[in-house]
DNA sequence: TTGTACGCGTTATCAA
DNA sequence: TTGATAACGCGTACAA
């Protein structure tokens, strides 16, 4: 980093290029990869049937066609697609910002965001922005992904600030998954309200009084989502909403809030926000001689492969991951090609009933 | 598709494009996005100075560069990604192949992988891989990553036909991850033998005559390294080795592995090739009233965030993923740079002791 | 420290 | 159905 470099930071960060480490020699003709012009006069055609045939239009006679791959095959010609991206000005690329924390959902959002591209013709580049961050590093990782020809980004963190940080960048880059609020890739998400009511109604139904609830990193627009919904339930069904005892998505919160609880006596239903957190939960009750579900039901969210063989198995809403990740990323390919919305189905959350609630004794 | 095209598939599969879906307009002159000839002419300078002031080069005047960043900021300009890698011959790119399977461990290399590329001014693109395919589909996503631009590869999927499979290409492409024993990117990767027999030693030093073993999916290579080292501790220590019994590192069958080991009336120690498979076996020896470690003893590997809340706590041979990403990044990173490996200390896995193992009884 | 000239490999346009 | 040609926007070589 050079002295004139570290004053341009004023300037616009999204423009300057950190990491210049030395220049690399131009390679000479001779060494350079077989290009197009190489297969065209190997197949005695020209470079426009070349392109023609390697990027599948129709209007090739199957014969040229042929032989045009038997030069592509004796050149051992292979496709260069930055050259392309500046023919064409399309790059078929979609960034996806994480938080950096490893968990199952990330993968498995991940994976199915892949997947969804590549079937598309898309690829994938990534951008991870640590824990807790705050706006910077939200602005900072969508001009990274920009800078790297992103035509449209999907945030898998749905923190409240992401509308006002990211501007008018959403406007030029399409953008989904922040902010269901906002309308921006709505139809991408599940309905976290829902899961709320699913989870608060559940217990209810069994007969328990009123249900305490484990919220949330606060980080996490979904933590006062879920939150708000589940006290709707409460008071339309009449009961008091206690205190939030809250949690920050993570096994070891929840392990406290669960001590929490277990010093509540007349506590005999608890809505925890994760799987990973109900983990916590319950090994609290038990160190505390708190029976679940004999005493205290419980009910979480994600249905984590794991979650089926917690003591007692959880009963949980559960969240499909892999079609968030597929509906996020054919939504922004949608807006990228100006495509209507391809109206399927509503990610629906699914009460999974398992061991860990039951009604109230008594 | 074409009926031309696919009478070409044929033919090298990894050049032609298959999502042909009509051509976009060249925009006219007067809308293309600014360039930097606009910013030359907007700061009084040439492009060249221009470029050297972006790309962060040394020996610029600082009033040059403060005039030019201005002028970038006054005519919107924005960097192309794909113009500078044709000019270049460099993407600054590296792809990660991935084995289609939501897991903590998949993020957690990821992430470490992603942030360490990002530090070194690189991008990661993921391509991903059914879960159980053949070597074409390896293959296949090795060419996406290549035909993308990938520098170097990071292949997340210790498989054994790998090294077959990828052929001459990691030769042209610098590859790691695949194959310790090929002594391609052997520092980026956890040694396996020695979790084996972390696990297995603590096991047999606690008293216990032998060791039962629960491996992983077979198509990993992970499975047999451990298998073969376990085997190996209990004939140095005079112990016979019992049957394997095999699992797929789900949780289901490590339930599936524990009903097998609890009709085992004199198992007293198991060790369990993944945590996830450990809480289904810790379940089904609940089930079958046979106390941990009362009776039985369970050592696993991973050591992922909730091994620490299962019941009981797992004691488990921790894998640093997200270094392991870090170290897998910046070793292809090396290789693409033609740097010597900047020797760091190993990844060394340790032993986190916690309440699944005791003595035996007696 | 700065500028001129050129090439990188592909695709869009338009004509044949 | 095919071909000639002109961009696309940047980085490198080399000269000043």
């Amino acid at each position: 980093m050079t002295h004139s470099c570290r004053t341009l930071r004023s300037f616009s960060r999204a423009v300057v290029n950190a990491h210049y480490d030395g220049r690399m020699p131009r390679r000479s003709a001779e060494d350079r990869a077989p290009s197009q012009v190489d297969v065209a006069r190997a197949a005695g055609v020209s470079t426009q049937t070349v392109s023609r045939v390697i990027s599948g239009h129709p209007n090739v006679r199957p014969e040229t066609a042929r032989r045009v791959m038997a030069a592509v095959d004796a050149v051992g010609y292979r496709w260069h697609a930055a050259a392309a991206s500046l023919a064409s000005g399309r790059t078929r690329t979609i960034g996806v910002i994480l938080v950096s924390t490893a968990r199952y959902s990330t993968s498995a959002i991940l994976l199915g965001a892949e997947g969804a591209a590549a079937e598309a013709g898309y690829t994938v580049i990534t951008a991870s922005v640590p824990q807790h961050s705050g706006p910077a590093a939200f602005t900072d990782a969508f001009d990274r992904l920009e800078r790297q020809g992103s035509e449209g980004i999907v945030v898998l963190a749905p923190v409240g600030f992401l509308a006002e940080a990211l501007g008018s960048r959403v406007e030029r880059t399409p953008t989904v998954g922040h902010r269901q609020s906002d309308g921006i890739g709505a139809d991408a998400l599940i309905d976290q309200r829902a899961i709320a009511r699913m989870a608060t109604e559940h217990l209810l139904d069994l007969g328990h009084r009123t249900v305490w609830h484990v919220s949330g990193d606060e980080f996490w627009q979904e933590s006062s989502a879920r939150r708000d919904a589940w006290e709707a339930v409460l008071l339309e069904r009449g009961a008091t909403p206690p205190p939030v005892i809250p949690g920050d998505w993570s096994p070891a919160s929840g392990y406290r809030a669960g001590r929490t609880i277990a010093a509540i006596p007349d506590a005999t239903a608890v809505f925890v926000s994760s799987d990973e957190m109900a983990f916590g939960v319950i090994r609290a009750l038990h160190e505390a001689r708190r029976a679940v579900p004999g005493e205290i039901s419980v009910v979480s969210v994600d249905d984590i492969a794991l979650a089926a063989y917690a003591t007692p198995a959880l009963t949980t809403v559960r969240q499909p991951f892999e079609e968030v990740g597929r509906a996020a990323a054919m939504r922004v390919i949608e807006l990228i090609e100006q495509r209507e919305p391809v109206s399927v189905e509503p990610l629906r959350p699914e009460l999974v009933l398992r061991a860990s609630t039951a009604p109230p004794k008594g």
